[in-house]
DNA sequence: TATGATTCGTGTACACAGAACACTAAGAGG
DNA sequence: CCTCTTAGTGTTCTGTGTACACGAATCATA
């Protein structure tokens, strides 16, 4: 036991809710826990943080190593630092939340997990510790933050068609949304490239292919412009 | 030295921005630093979490003991962890934002304080550790809260003029309103309750009290309502 | 008590954005 | 060539944001 320390100090680690899409739903990945606490339970991504590292570069470090994903977007959500929120001692854990393009990665489970799955996100099981609540502020905080930064994109492939971008929208907001008003507003913001492509493989009357401006958006972003959906 | 752990642990903050308004400007509070590092330097009321408390107990504490500031709305900010952001050792800091008013609470700095003092927000020395960003964080999230949540009353007394109102939006948001639509928009959403009371002790007509409805807000809020300046 | 200084409190007109709504064109597949 | 599916497109209406000025009330002072 070599670290020692004049008062008593709580254990500090990150956990990560990542949400991808699908064709179909809005999706989480979790991992089954192959160590007590809650060993067999399904939980966040996550574990502690080293002194050498920041909070961001954990919260990477530990996605990567129990899931394989790598460099993904990433914002720190919320500090959970209930008392008793871990039954072996003090642990307060940042968390944070991640937007991954689900086609783009392929997961693998890895240290400390038995199993990585993406569920959708109203067919999750019970979490390990108090995970559900911090998934819940996670989808409320994507709800709230998609509708006025162009975060969405990141949950697409580089290239989409107009109604992939309304799909995401309907599902992270959890609402229909008017396919003419939708597009308008959306090419109103000129931040959508208009490709000399459209998408291949479907057996119907192909869509055109969009790419969205991210440097346009920087641009216009200093200069007052706001986003809103 | 009887606390002795597997691995190293950062020490965990937590660090308050408290923000008050008076008939000029929108103030944040400050400590003078008593003890090394930064001795003598302003800083922000903070200190370190204990087992047995919560993140917002800490932060509750740490204001009552530096400032004597008690029960004060308080919400969480932002979590920093940059490795050297204290030069000692690694330290993380959850960051709080409180918002009172100023009339409501007369400060005093007793430990590790040598001193506490209001400033305007546009007129701070150069504070400690990274406490500037902190401070522009805490900014920049007041000024977008206060347009969807209302959360500005804290700043104000109980019972508040509707010139004090928009004076308050006007300091935050930091540009110039439009009195009526400011008013006819406030009043449309019917959650001032107006007093039978003016207010007193000035040189000129006296305006109308009026006072936030806390429990309509509650109400309508579950049924949807969205609060927006 | 008359006058001046200050702030209170109020309504309308215009521009713009959000919301509702349906049909033709294109391409794939048989 | 016929069918099926989705792409792509405009207009109208309604409500909300915004710009803007003046008479009434109150207090201080002469």
């Amino acid at each position: 036991m070599p670290f020692q320390y004049q008062f008593p100090r709580a254990a500090l680690t990150v956990d990560c809710v990542v949400f991808g899409l699908d064709e179909v739903d809005l999706k989480v990945l979790l991992i089954q826990r192959d160590i007590p606490p809650f060993e067999g339970r399904w939980a966040l991504p996550g574990g502690f943080v080293r002194l050498e590292e920041t909070l961001e570069e954990a919260a990477q470090r530990e996605l990567a190593e129990e899931t394989g994903i790598r460099d993904v977007f990433l914002e720190q959500l919320y500090t959970f630092g209930d008392v008793h929120r871990d039954p072996r001692e003090r642990v307060v854990t940042v968390a944070y939340y991640a937007l991954v393009n689900l086609q783009g990665h392929t997961i693998q489970a890895t240290t400390d997990a038995r199993n990585a799955a993406w569920f959708a996100l109203d067919d999750t099981p019970p979490l390990a510790f108090d995970h559900d609540r911090i998934l819940q502020t996670a989808y409320e905080r994507l709800k709230g933050k998609v509708r006025y930064q162009p975060i969405g994109f990141e949950l697409l492939p580089d290239k989409f068609t107009l109604r992939h971008l309304q799909h995401l929208y309907e599902k992270v907001l959890d609402r229909e949304l008017d396919k003419r008003n939708f597009r308008k507003k959306i090419l109103g913001m000129g931040l959508l490239q208009e490709l000399d492509e459209v998408e291949q493989d479907v057996a119907h009357r192909a869509a055109r292919l969009y790419r969205f401006d991210h440097k346009k958006y920087e641009r216009l972003t200093k200069q007052g412009f706001n986003f809103e959906i």
